[in-house]
DNA sequence: TCGTTCACTGGTCACTTGAACAGTCTGGAG
DNA sequence: CTCCAGACTGTTCAAGTGACCAGTGAACGA
């Protein structure tokens, strides 16, 4: 990109070139994926949407595939990362106030990481073998890490609570763009994302 | 298909086969766009799905985009039919009562056609023109009629509560794969079903 | 019985797709 | 300074892609 011309070291070494452009199609990817599925989405237009050529996503991601899974860790791991940050801040709560306060932290990750529910039911419809891999790679761990949340009752109800909180708290910002024309409401505004997380946090416990 | 070889009248007319071939292939139609979204759809997939070639979908709808119209007409009008039906059973009953059993009517026909539900998120998160064509056709009209099914609040809680019944009643099954694997419930047995809408059903009317 | 209509077939078109690869250029080691 | 690993580019290839169309044969009207 950036050409030095100079003389001096350089501002960014090589290696953090590389991984600076790796990120960049990384998150291309990921928005790319979520919007338009595995197959609908091309590297061309990904690596459009990096401003590169398609040739540097085989270079850097041996395959699409590859590319997927890589898509995948970034947007699981900033959710992890987001849920492990609130967690400690919640230390002394009683238990009631840390469930809905982290149903209302789940509800506010979605609002900006629209992505997230867009992979999982993306890959959720067909028993292929990403949605396998999305499920032992990641999902298995997410959804038994849910008692220590202080979420949930376990037993029969968990599979039905957990698909609803995921249902409930997800679909109006997944669906952003639809919303806006059909309600008027606009899903990114910080108020309805508090009215929503509210909302959702009050549902679940009551 | 089948050739008349005798000189009987033939069992099904010309007009009959025609719209059952028709009928074949949006039905074929409404999955692929519902797996796979619509650039990750192709025609020939419809067509081998459908029991036919892809020529004749050409024929029978101009385009790709008719093909996808088509296809989000029955599954919005199989909703609908649906609705009526049991609208029409709910006459006397309180409304309470009536808002209940609505939202579980509605949690069913999710149950059976998890296609509705991934048709809206396929449709919503891009601001295209398949989005627009399917909220002004047919969205607009489902949404202003939810007071008349003595569901949810006017005001300015409404699309919250719409997209909380939608996100809670339907993901479950559209994700029904992945469901299984991943915590081992059968999302289309009849008890997860009616636990399911039973769930919702008591957490948005209490 | 005959001629026409038309649902349906199979092949072709220009174009896009993911992958592969031979080059190019440059940061950084020696 | 020299030189090379390696980040990156542009092109090429086979396998799809949606649209189009000239044919085919059975159903149907006369």
């Amino acid at each position: 990109m950036a050409c030095q011309t100079n003389n001096l070291p350089p501002v960014t070494t090589r290696a953090e070139q590389r991984e600076e452009t790796r990120e960049r199609i990384v998150e291309a990817a990921v928005e790319c994926f979520s919007e338009r599925g595995f197959r609908g989405a091309s590297t061309r237009e990904i690596a459009g949407r990096a401003g590169t050529n398609q040739g540097l996503i085989t270079y850097h991601f041996r395959s699409k595939d590859d590319l997927w899974k890589a898509a995948a860790d970034r947007i699981v791991g900033q959710l992890e990362a987001r849920i492990r940050e609130r967690l400690v801040r919640l230390g002394g709560e009683d238990p009631r106030t840390r469930a809905r306060e982290m149903i209302r932290e789940f509800v506010r990750f979605n609002a900006g990481h629209p992505e997230l529910f867009r992979f999982m039911v993306e890959q959720g419809k067909s028993d292929d073998i990403r949605m396998r891999w999305l499920v032992d790679t990641h999902l298995k761990r997410l959804y038994e890490a849910i008692p220590q949340l202080g979420l949930g009752a376990e037993g029969p109800l968990k599979p039905h609570a957990f698909y609803v909180l995921v249902g409930a708290g997800s679909v109006l910002f997944s669906v952003a763009p639809e919303c806006r024309r059909l309600t008027g409401l606009d899903p990114s505004s910080q108020d309805a994302i508090e009215t929503h997380a509210d909302l959702v946090a009050r549902l679940l416990v009551p």
